[in-house]
DNA sequence: TCAATACTTAGAATAATTCCAAATTATGAA
DNA sequence: TTCATAATTTGGAATTATTCTAAGTATTGA
């Protein structure tokens, strides 16, 4: 992450807090940062873990509650696949998410334009908002399967 | 449940248990029965109460292992939205799920015959399976609402 | 009939998350 | 600046959902 990155995130990060109501803080700068650098889902334990590096004295607690507060102000999404600790993922654009189920590793799937032509709801549902998620095999692990 | 009904569902858990290597146990039998009775997906707990009815013995461990071999061999779905605990569904269908952010209640909606005409994979990823969740709001809270 | 196996059960253990209350830090009005 | 107020961080306790364990029961089929 080069300065101008790092500026363009801080900015960004300090403005989408404040007008959420929260403050700016070192530590949430920091898990907002882990959030970008490596976009792999990590669960709250594994930021715990990369934000440590950078910030020794980080609490598993304000990890938690940074997360939230990301969540909160429209930063990070929550992504929940089957039964497990829960995922994170500052990729806001609508997209969904293909789960290898031979190495656990979670993928951003970008959607179509059109939301899902496909299905109809019953008379009198309104639906705010699709998630899905693929379970599959992602290319490296069908090629060491083959 | 008449007697009609009871007797194809006893069969028909009978059969699926044995030839998924399980026993057709009294426990394993009304906690199929308690799922079928109300599909409102109910979590492990709520299954537990339920089944206690006519069970009063049971215990919570049971209730897992019961669901744990009803999913095992294919008579229900294991349901997760968010967080919270895993729900259960005995509609084997092709289905998703509308949840209604008002109610907290989780509706069985069909998917069309075309499975998800919309998205299109990146290169080399093979999917193996598709889960919908759809948040909104649900005909009877629409009404109270307005 | 009897040994092997499957099943049920209570309670302990674990995992993920939330709650709590005290210490620290930031804010902004006087 | 100074001080009261509010927000944030923190360690640890509490909670929730689930899994594990080990002992007791029941079932099966040689
Ligand atoms: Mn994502
Ligand atoms: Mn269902
Ligand atoms: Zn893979
Ligand atoms: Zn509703």
């Amino acid at each position: 992450m080069n300065l101008v990155e790092k500026k363009t995130m801080s900015g960004d990060l300090n403005e989408r807090l404040t007008t959420g109501g929260f403050r700016s803080t070192p530590q949430r700068e920091h898990v907002y940062s882990v959030l970008l650098q490596k976009r792999d889902h990590p669960t709250a334990e594994e930021v715990f873990i990369r934000t440590k590096k950078t910030m020794p004295d980080i609490s598993m607690a304000t990890v938690y509650n940074c997360l939230d507060a990301l969540v909160k102000c429209g930063l990070a999404r929550q992504v929940t696949l089957d039964r497990g600790a829960t995922r994170f993922c500052p990729n806001m654009r609508e997209h969904c998410h293909f789960y290898c189920d031979s190495c656990d590793t979670v993928f951003d799937v970008d959607l179509p334009e059109k939301p899902r032509p496909g299905i109809t709801l019953p008379h009198g549902f309104k639906a705010k908002h699709y998630e899905v998620a693929i379970h599959g095999i992602c290319p490296e692990c069908a090629k060491k399967k083959k």
